[in-house]
DNA sequence: ACCTGAACACCGTTCAAGT
DNA sequence: ACCTGAACACCGTTCAAGT
């Protein structure tokens, strides 16, 4: 659980780094992904909950406690990646909750619906931070550049195909050309949680069965 | 490209079905993201796009879209987390992202708006499939059943861990806490697309230089 | 009882060699 | 030129055996 080089967290990387064999390790955890859920709690821990106690907007607000999740996630993208499919449950996970449901409650959310509102704000940062994440590359890789020379690749790809498409098949697309793959990421992400907060706050649930 | 089993795609695996050795493959392709972008695309060809030239509520039928493309990525969730690293870019996908922004054009969405908004949505419906795939399981396992078995531990260490919360300590999550899990997985990721919808209707683009 | 060495069943990617 | 066998460097998980 060290904050040293976790890039690449694995069963075996671990095992070694506690100079044992990997079985060892079955004795406390399950299997992977719980290792990445309980690494990925130890890390919320770094996550800047203080701007749900400051004073000033609710929104700018709760937009910084998710930009500083998905800027926690950015620096392991590979956690990111787990952390969609095993959500962690400890502690740090629970204050991350808390704080986003408090800022919610503040701006005159309807509890009901910030309560799904959070789950999808989370996911959203969540898949954001696991998007940069690199491929299943070669284990050597340098892990950042690859992912830089990836998404250099894959937006220069995209870009090609949606300047390709013909007007008369796609009118939609060559209409949006100018802002489909406008803005920085940053800026997207930040429109992003503010239109899921939007979102959220006019949306009513469905009547559902309790949990 | 088979739609045979293909659970766990592999380069080495479809190089065995093909009847050579792994290392034919990268004549073709670069890595394995680009095996599995070119799955991926390849299956979009199940999505039901009809619901775009029907008639009816724009929003009823651009979520259907969604949830069909949701449907697709359910059956094959591995692809789903590949699909959040390397999006693909052939015709199946620019047809979808047509149809996406043509529903939002008929509901009046400004297209700026749209723009950003069709990846937020893909960006969603692609995260919650991608929730749904097993960890990184051990090589024989029933992917089915262990990704089923993953969700209800999951659920359960969720529910727990939110019913044993102090609500002197966390007070918005204990208030919530009746709704916080409620919901079918349906009903939620229904609400969800709803709700972004909304906020994407309602969230103008900050000034941004065109890509 | 508690831990672990060694094995099993896989991976992605490269590169020297073959046709 | 085009393709590929074999190797390199890894994985997660299990289980029989050791202490």
């Amino acid at each position: 659980m060290r904050a040293e080089g976790l890039q690449r967290v694995t069963m075996r990387r671990l095992a070694q780094e506690l100079d044992t064999g990997p079985a060892s390790l079955y004795v406390y955890l399950a299997n992977t992904s719980q290792l990445h859920a309980a690494i990925l709690e130890e890390l919320l821990g770094e996550v800047d909950l203080r701007p749900a106690d400051a004073s000033g907007d609710w929104r700018q607000r709760l937009v910084a406690v998710l930009e500083s999740y998905t800027g926690v996630l950015f620096t392991y993208p590979n956690l990111a990646r787990a952390a969609l499919v095993a959500r962690p449950t400890g502690p740090n996970y629970l204050a991350l909750i808390e704080a986003i449901l408090a800022l919610l409650h503040e701006g005159g959310v309807p509890d009901a619906q910030a309560s799904w509102g959070v789950d999808l704000l989370l996911q959203t940062a969540t898949a954001t931070a696991a998007e940069h994440a690199p491929g299943d590359g070669r284990p050597g890789a340098d892990a950042d550049a690859e992912a830089d020379a990836t998404a250099r690749a894959e937006f220069h790809a995209v870009a090609t195909a949606l300047h390709a498409v013909d007007p008369a098949t796609h009118p939609r697309i060559a209409a949006a050309s100018g802002t489909l793959i406008a803005g920085t990421p940053g800026q997207r992400h930040a429109w992003a949680l503010n239109a899921i907060i939007t979102g959220t706050a006019a949306t009513p649930l469905p009547p559902v069965s309790a949990g």
